[in-house]
DNA sequence: TTTT
DNA sequence: TTTT
């Protein structure tokens, strides 16, 4: 019943580091910025910058190490997630950190690419029909497009369409 | 290197139909209404509805097909997609709908709900370590979080933890 | 060339708490929880919630105190800010919060509604030609539809349609 | 109570076409190119285009025809509106549009930017107090920030900053 | 019609 | 700490 979902757009202030827990999981973290213009009083422009703390797990994560680099400007969609730690003196700490579920390279050439998702999903579908009804081929074109129309599984076109 | 992104909270002006393909998948479609109101020129309070065609498939059409009916307000996240198609001239016809990937009941109690996601992921991580270092219990707590802090991976807070 | 977005569904853990700035700008400020469902690694259905420190400024402050309450539901679009303070030790500390633009009232009958934005815009167009040109009313119908066909500028309908 | 949000980053097909409405108001109309890739099912990396018509008003028209040129990626933000004409036959037809209300220039150095809003809004605030209370400026710090530590009235940081 |  |  809730939704909490960011999607920024910036720079990595540094290179990532990609970490590994001790169960194997990767884990990469790096800082990002925002900035926003504005004028102030004087009429001057101004700048505001915002950093954000992101982390990206397993397979993301591996892809954020490899590929990512201090400049480099990427679309992050993710989630909110504030943690608590205690800090030197023994005080509870609050940290706000981007969790990624999805990465994507922008801009430069040179920059190879590809949307990224977190979670190295399995294959979909499986067992599937290769061969195509005939009769699908013949059918009439009605006014409205029945549901053999639907072309276009998300994620995997060729997989499970009906005609 | 692209982003095709949509998020919708409205309410749906029908049931859902839910159809099968030849292979088996489920598909589920239905209408849904957004609206703006404004103000036109002669002050008076407009309402401007616009409808979407929402698909979805696999597992998110079954829980869409189950749960949702006329009338209730969804949040949908998905993309956007065009198919086209012959109409009964032979002229070739193009239809906008949006492609869900997570769909969430909102507003009213007797309806029981919590986040769908298209696709019926495969947990997570397999063979994790069921026990946990005893010196993690005794590390000191820095200024700065380490990363055996990160307490929360995406979806799996259990998985993978690694302290 | 940036982007700072967050968008949330959820509800108020409290009544808003609405004050004004010495120079009488209105601020909101409450607490908003989004909630989690995951599978523990004994397979237990869990909950884990989120909450976000949500502040809104002057218009939609006044929307905020005005209507929103406890458990309510909403919609909140805006960008992450993390503001430095000093606490009582005079350690620097940080907090993370959302500034919303945009609040949307979900769910609830009773809940008079209508997409809230951030800000007071002043209305836009002005000196608008109150006649339409006769051949407009001719037109022929193109296969593509030309720009008189854009029926509809963001927001305010009304205003400058060239038709 | 609804809400209608569509996000892309894309590549323009082709140059913007920038046009003037009977009453003045400019209209910028450009294709976008979103591609998303997958596998088929012998394996082969596929890739799918969605092509999205764009529509910007006023003066992130005007921006938008000054700016932008084919190829160029971009970050646009906007709501979905299916509009309805007559095609040469008379017979009714729909075409899906993003009308933008932001827009982002993305990636390429040689790309002055900014990111540009709708609507080319007025100034805020207007009669603000010079003087800052010199108690303002004595006040203790708290372990809560109280609200006179909120730093940052959305898009104007400089505008009724109550300390 | 773009881009990788 | 990035970028424009």
């Amino acid at each position: 019943m809730s939704v909490n979902k960011v999607i920024l757009v910036g720079n990595l202030g540094k290179d990532p580091e990609l970490r590994y827990t001790p169960s194997g999981a990767a884990v990469a973290t790096f800082s990002l910025a925002t900035s926003e213009r504005y004028k102030d009083r004087e009429g001057q422009q101004q700048e505001k910058t915002e950093w954000h703390n992101i982390v990206a797990w397993r397979q993301l994560a591996e892809i954020c190490g490899k590929y990512l680099h201090k400049g480099k400007q990427v679309y992050i969609e993710g989630k909110i997630q504030t943690r608590s730690y205690d800090d030197k003196d023994g005080n509870k700490r609050y940290i706000t950190e981007i969790v990624a579920d999805q990465m994507q390279m922008l801009g430069g050439r040179g920059d190879e690419g590809g949307g990224q998702r977190e979670g190295g999903y399995a294959p979909r579908g499986g067992n599937r029909q290769e061969s195509r009804p005939a009769q699908q081929a013949q059918r009439s074109t009605p006014a409205t497009p029945a549901y053999e129309d639907f072309a276009d599984p998300p994620f995997n076109p060729d997989d499970d369409i009906p005609f």
